[in-house]
Formats: structure tokens, C-alpha cells, sequence
DNA sequence: TTATAAACATGCACTGCTGTATGTATAATT
DNA sequence: AATTATACATACAGCAGTGCATGTTTATAA
């Protein structure tokens, strides 16, 4: 009803992310109608046109706002061995306790994996999940060439392959685990599931 | 512009689910319209609500009229020796040559993963998508429990974790493929991920 | 052979959503 | 203190899509 300071502005904007992301990931993303954001943020749709040119717009922003694990993921804390296998495992581990744990992070990654269509028109979003998965993926190769070099792991594995199936891997439980979180717990699956794919690589 | 006899009828029927099949895994579920539907059949729209009784429908007769690999792929043709991982193994690179070469499972794997939303709405695609998940991954968990049993695997293996990480990584490798079949070979790094995570299984 | 019903085509009314234009009150600027 | 720009609310026009009702033609059954 009426105009306030430039820092309640961001809140507002603040809020209609929070509430995009909300009813995205129950309702889907086409599914949910900018007036529908616009009411559960306790604001009009002029509101919503003012901070975001569109609806895309608004999604884009939505993954510009939130650094997903995927990104967070590089450097794991407490690394204090020179073991590049100990590192992948911290990563995947944080990753996943990430998605698990943290309603914000959970939200976005349901929206990524079941409630948004990868159609042309919403392209900024496969790009920015390309972008940040391909990111991610170069650097935990890396540590594979690493793990190689150092005879943690045989000559005859290759490292590009080696994460292609780890990130599969973890993509597909997580992408099970979101569709029916009561049907396994993520984390122990993920952590025995990790644990054997990592065996299988030692042995030729 | 007439009408035809009833085989005719059953093939427009059918032409009308190539057309949703073809749209949908193209340009998403939301975002195809049943206008454009019936016009890619060469129909009009009045045809889709002779056969159907809406979108909902039509995409439940989607699900209907293809067996999905995953549903097929109990029993798994010569299968000579009475190894049950075998007998896994062989059933998983089924499944993974059906997607990756046959246009029509493609189709609706890929939109069964990355073209429709997992909204309450279209509840009966998830009740589909699962129901024939869940059987498979009962039967599978059986062929492991017999492997545990005649000791093709250790006993500290819980049959159901074993499906679950297998399962998983099936799933995320197809996932992440069906974003991007140019980023590398389904059926090569499948095979190659499978044995190692069999492998890992065999290994405490 | 006639009647009925199937297999569509056509047209209409309704709705939800979008984008924008305009209004308005307040903060920020001068 | 006056002006300007910001942060929204309100109002309007317009479309795209749906569902249904109603034609129209032909198979099919009696």
C-alpha cells in the first residue's frame, strides 16, 4: 500500500523468491501463476513486475540467489590428508547432506530434478545447472587424475569416466530420494552406495 | 474430415499419442497444447476429445500403451547360466540399449525425466513412473538375495541397499545423458560403471 | 433400408494468465 | 521545501487454451 525504504525493497524482493521457490517446488513451475507468488508473498503482481521483468526473469534470479552444493562443494573444510579420495568423498558427502538438511537447497534441487520442464523458454535454468554441474564435474575429475598419479587408483581407470559415474550416482539416488523421501534415507544410501562405487575403482 | 471405420478410428487414436509423444518430449507437457497436438496428427482438436477425455488423459493412455523397459525387462531372453547377477547384469544393459536406441522409449524417458512436472495434477504419471519402479526393484532385489545366497556375494550385503545404489546409478547416468547425449556414450559408460559398482558389491 | 451411433469437424463461451499502462504515496535528492 | 524517482497497487486489454455443445458424414446394426 505504499512505498517504503530501499532495504524493505529487498526484502520484498527477498520475499517473492522465497515464495517462488516455495510454490515452485510444490506446485511446479508452470504450474504456478506469478498472481499465486505474488499473494503468498503477502504482495500484488505490480510488486513482482517491478523487481522482475517476467517470470523467467524471476527464475533466473531464483539460481543466481542460491549457490547450490554443486558450487559450494569445491574445497571440503577440513581436508587435512593429501588424499584426493578422502576429498571427493567429503564433497559428495556434503553435497548430499546439503540437499537432505537444507530446506532452501532441498526446494531448488526438487525444482531442478521434478517440477520444472527443460524446454527451450527455460533454457537459463539447464544452462545454469549445466554450467554448475560441468564446473564441478572438471574439478572432482581432476582429483581423480590426482588419485591416479599418486597409485591410490589402477592406470586402467579413467578419470573422466570414473566421474561421470559418480556424479551419476549421486544424481540418480538423489533424484529417487526427492521422489519419495520415506522411501530411504539419502544420506546412508548415498554413503554405502559412494563407498562400493569407489571399491569397484580400486580394483582393475 | 469423415468419419472412417473403426480400425481408422484406432488409428487416428494412435497417431494422436505419436503426436503427444513427439510433442511432449520436444517441447514439455505444460507446453504443448492440444491444438497443436491434434494439428501434428492432422486433425482438429475435436478428434483428441472424442479419444480422450483431456490432457490428463491422454498422457495416462501415454503411460498405458508403452511398456517401459523397466517393465519388460523381467526375464531377460537367453539367459543360459543360473547366475542371478548375470542375470542383473543383462537386464540393466537392456534396459540402457532400449532408451538409448529405440526413438520411441527415448521419447518417453526423456519425458518422463526432464519434460513434465511432478505435480499433484499429473499424479498419475508419478503413480506409473513408480509403480513400475518399484516392482522391478522388487524383482532385482530378489536376483541379489539369491546371489547372497549362493554366495556370489557376501552376506554383509543389504540386498535392498545393493538395488537402491543400482537403481540410482542407472537412473542418474540415464538422467544426465537424456540432458545431453552428445556429452557422452550411455551404453558405453553404463557398462563400464555397472561392473564396477558390481564389483564394489562383491568386495566387503 | 432405415435408424442409430460412431468418428470426427466446427463454433462458442468462459477462464486464467500475462504484460503494460497508469495511479499514488513515500523516500531520496536538490 | 520542492522536485524527482522509487516501490509498489490498481486497472485494463488481450490472448491462448480449455471444455462443451452442436453439426455432419459415414459405418454398422436392426
Amino acid at each position: 500500500m505504499v512505498r517504503r525504504t530501499k532495504e524493505d525493497a529487498l526484502e520484498t524482493r527477498s520475499e517473492l523468491l522465497d515464495a517462488a521457490e516455495r510454490l515452485f517446488s510444490e506446485k511446479g513451475v508452470t504450474n504456478t501463476s506469478m498472481m499465486q507468488v505474488a499473494e503468498a508473498a503477502g504482495v500484488t503482481r505490480g510488486a513482482i513486475y517491478h523487481h522482475f521483468k517476467n517470470k523467467l526473469d524471476l527464475i533466473e534470479s531464483l539460481m543466481e540467489r542460491v549457490r547450490l552444493p554443486v558450487d559450494e562443494m569445491r574445497g571440503c573444510g577440513e581436508q587435512v590428508d593429501d588424499n584426493p579420495l578422502h576429498e571427493i568423498v567429503c564433497r559428495s558427502k556434503q553435497f548430499i547432506h546439503q540437499v537432505e538438511n537444507d530446506p532452501n537447497t532441498q526446494a531448488l534441487v526438487s525444482i531442478l530434478f521434478h517440477k520444472c520442464e527443460y524446454i527451450d523458454d527455460v533454457l537459463p535454468i539447464k544452462v545454469h545447472h549445466l554450467r554448475g554441474r560441468n564446473e564441478c564435474i572438471e574439478e572432482v575429475q581432476q582429483l581423480f587424475v590426482k588419485a591416479i598419479k599418486q597409485g591410490r587408483l589402477p592406470d586402467s581407470v579413467d578419470p573422466r569416466s570414473a566421474v561421470l559415474g559418480l556424479f551419476g550416482l549421486i544424481d540418480g539416488l538423489m533424484y529417487n530420494w526427492l521422489l519419495d523421501p520415506s522411501f530411504f534415507s539419502l544420506t546412508g544410501e548415498a554413503n554405502i552406495a559412494i563407498k562400493r562405487y569407489l571399491t569397484g575403482l580400486e580394483q582393475g
